[in-house]
DNA sequence: TCTGATATTTACCAAATGGTCAGCAAGCCG
DNA sequence: CGGCTTGCTGACCATTTGGTAAATATCAGA
């Protein structure tokens, strides 16, 4: 725990100045990973001397360990909210597929540092991984191939379905390199264009 | 240039260090990215001391480079392979899927490598990627639009369509440890079932 | 087997990195 | 204002890192 946070009640400073590490931390880490960053660029970039970065944090670890925990929640959230109830489920599984497109444009950073952490073969949240969400991950198979057995959609193997979404959502926030240097001007449509093509070819996918 | 590979003949020794210092580099680099890794992870890896890593290349950029360098022809390789004159044009970009796929389970290093240093912005192949990535992806592109125009395929955005083939299929290799992780035991038969999933995904997008 | 070229090691260096500590400065509250 | 807590800094430290130099060991061919 850090010596500051150790405290029951923060201070405005502490909140302020905690929050500009993550920030930093953030774009920091999920650029370089966890290895190739520094602490010195992690403070730099929020505006702070290495000391009294880690004034605020006990370590490096620290500050990564806190931004993949807090990423987990927001991460899982449009997963969650897949409805097993839905009436239409294949309208159900594009709107998640919108979400976590979405995620993916409004929050890439998040994006990139999971991916980096996976990339790295999830040294610091394994344990995430194999547990709340492979069993969130489970539990919605079980509902899309509820759908499928219904006929409600068209039989799918339900995990690399969910594979293929993230993998297409994430990709642009991941790989935005390269889309944008790729597409060039056409960039500027490259939000509606993905969203458009993801859901012509989703919903291809999954009519009965 | 290093030292011993200015020489115009390269002796017995220098073509079986360098290729084991380049195998080395590959695991090192592919999980740890650039900045995370070390020469003497590398020379440990490859059962040389650093100094002697380093009388082979002049260094740890210079490793990076020519790895990166050869992965670039692999990578375009399936690519290239489409061919504008097949005559199932819906066939075709399967074939390419397929072996899109193949290259992602039998090479996941050299995916990794690739998706570490894009992450990181790419600030080492922008220029191969806005050169000759992009003009492939452009001539592709084009084909791809010119059968969607001719009604063989249905129609949908190339570029699109290129970055959904690559997304799906290197998440297998990039993002191996979550896949794996949440699969558990079905793991075993993961590339068989993700070839039959892409296969009808993109079969049902792309039948006009 | 001798010799020159090639290969490898030991010892080393300067810079960078994660982290500490003692002391000084700012806020805050009576 | 005075005093106590909180916040911050500069100097410092040990380790790691990329890289070098000189000396030594090994090899291939005459």
């Amino acid at each position: 725990m850090a010596r500051a946070a150790a405290s029951k009640t923060q201070t405005r400073i502490q909140r302020e100045k905690t929050e500009a590490i993550l920030a930093a931390a953030l774009d920091v880490f999920s650029t370089y990973g966890f290895r190739g960053s520094t602490i010195d660029q992690i403070a730099k970039q929020a505006g702070l001397s290495k000391p009294n970065l880690l004034y605020y944090f006990d370590s490096k670890e620290a500050i990564h360990s806190l931004l993949l925990e807090r990423l987990l929640d927001t991460w899982l959230e449009p997963l969650k909210k897949l409805d097993p109830a839905a009436n239409d489920p294949v309208k159900e599984i594009i709107a998640y597929v919108h979400r976590k497109l979405e995620m993916a444009c409004d929050y890439p950073r998040e994006s990139r540092l999971f991916a980096n952490e996976i990339l790295q073969g999830a040294p610091r949240i394994m344990e995430q991984i194999t547990g709340p969400l492979k069993d969130l991950v489970d539990e919605k198979a079980a509902v899309i191939e509820g759908w499928a057995k219904q006929g409600k959609i068209a039989p799918v193997h339900p995990y690399h379905l969910i594979f293929s979404i993230w993998a297409t959502t994430q990709h642009y926030a991941d790989f935005d390199t390269q889309v944008s240097a790729i597409l060039g001007a056409r960039s500027e449509t490259c939000f509606e264009d993905a969203c458009d093509y993801l859901t012509t070819m989703f919903t291809k996918l999954l009519r009965p």
